[in-house]
DNA sequence: CTATGATATTAATAATTTGATAATAAGAGG
DNA sequence: CCTCTTATTATCAAATTATTAATATCATAG
């Protein structure tokens, strides 16, 4: 029983010191498909799906790459946090932003007790306008994923990352699959854990929202939304299917986009429907 | 650049206190339905849903209900701490767990920030086999709810809670709706919201898992069964239609359930499927 | 000891959705 | 103008889901 008369009195005397004190952390898994721009340039036939990672030129992890990041501040909201940090990577405000896991692992930051709530952010590159911060990079996605694995491929140009993530099986115990790092020779923290996550949730909710429209230009084929669709999807889809699913999702314009050596493809746009 | 020539140096160095901390509780919605032994002492015609709240008995909040929960200490894997506590309320181990969301407004707590880790737990309450701690009580859940609002009222008897969640629809920005308590008189923090996410968790996990049987009794009917994933889903389902999904997650015994007064039922099993 | 009420269980059929294949369209490049 | 390539749509088959109806079986009332 309480020796406070009431609820101001016991707040009072309340002294924050006596509960142990951690940090925290945020991580954001920032996505998006490639843009026009980057298409024309480097002549690519086709959409794939990217993630943002910086270089850490810092310990601890000092020349491995992470996911954007950093502390969350005492007098700040959660969800500003990622919000602050992915208007200092990308310098956008108002990006589709959900959060996925937070992780606490005892030993998941050699400094200290860190727990780190992650986010994963969409958004169109075409709306990139500035630079890159110079430690940062887009790194293209492959994913193959089976009962027992995932094999995530990321790849800057430059340089390859490869991961295997591992799933275990559990019954009735908790979650359907415990994740596992088994190969990560060049991501710093937990972090694959993160982008495992990440695709997973992406790779589920994209059949049943419209998600994917927050990383697409405004003007698309449907072509290129298909291709996107079959990458986070990891499968092709038949045509007459993927068009029936989309159909009243998006509206044809006027516009045509030509010059790919074969028939135009009409170009659509997003339609909000209520 | 860094000054340290290696990152065992760096940590050497590293002082945890120059960076903000904070304090980490976590909260647990403990979901069950009614056991076999509740309906033979209240004559109960149908299963129902509840969860597990306790009265708090001191400040902060004073006499209000809440989700059972606590600090996660220092030295303490994440995940454990809502074992912890579990096992603290219901005396239970290996109980099926799953991290929910984690909030962080400013104000959430009167006494200090305090960031807090939520998870929902699925019991079988036939397995409860000792008493409840005095403060704990059960409180069946209605659910009504529609594209802008979740009405849920909470009952064990004795009294009624009743809770109005407003939803917001967002358009890109961010997940699908917003939630915000409209009307709550009687549950401390933000623990309406962890409500609310609980069953939005449920009643879309229930469509693609085998989720509700970690509260179902080992042998059930399919009449029970159906009256669970009804009150989940919060809608009439057609005999049928649930008699085939639910057909190869289950296996028929030999036991019947008789003296209800009409036909009697055959006694269904989990069937784990690989 | 039979009629009635109640839910269990399954059968049968209609409606809808999905899967797969094929046909037609139209610009680019020779 | 012919061929290549992808776009787009039509068509039909297959599978799934929804709906209604029929039959089963015990408890209880009379």
């Amino acid at each position: 029983m309480s020796e406070f008369q009431s609820e101001e009195e016991f707040l009072k005397a309340y002294n924050p010191n006596d509960y142990d004190r951690l940090s925290l952390t945020t991580d954001i898994l920032i996505c998006s498909v490639s843009s026009e721009e980057e298409e024309n340039y480097r002549k690519l036939s086709k959409k794939y799906f990217s993630i943002l990672l910086v270089k850490r030129d810092d310990y601890p992890f000092k020349g491995k790459w992470c996911l954007p990041g950093g502390f969350v501040r005492i007098d700040e909201e959660l969800e500003d946090a990622p919000k602050r940090i992915l208007a200092s990577e990308t310098n956008l405000h108002n990006i589709y932003l959900e959060q996925l896991y937070t992780y606490g692992s005892l030993d998941r930051d050699p400094r200290m007790r860190v727990i780190s709530t992650s986010y994963i952010a969409l958004v169109d590159k075409n709306r990139l306008r500035d630079k890159l911060l110079p430690n940062a990079s887009w790194f293209n996605v492959t994913l193959l994923e089976d009962e027992k694995k995932m094999n995530i491929t990321l790849d800057n140009g430059e340089e390859t990352i490869s991961l295997v993530i591992k799933k275990t099986l559990r019954e009735q115990t908790t979650d359907r699959y415990k994740y596992t790092i088994v190969k990560n020779d060049k991501l710093a923290f937990d972090h694959p854990l993160v982008i495992a996550a990440g695709l997973s949730r992406l790779r589920n909710k994209v059949n049943y929202t419209d998600i994917v429209f927050n990383m697409m230009p405004e003007y698309f084929t449907l072509g290129e939304l298909q291709q996107v669709y079959e990458v986070i999807l990891g499968k092709k889809l038949l045509d007459p299917a993927f068009r029936r699913i989309i159909a009243n999702k998006v509206e044809k314009t006027t516009k045509v986009k030509t010059g790919e050596g074969h028939r135009p493809s009409a170009l659509f746009r997003y339609k909000v429907t209520k």
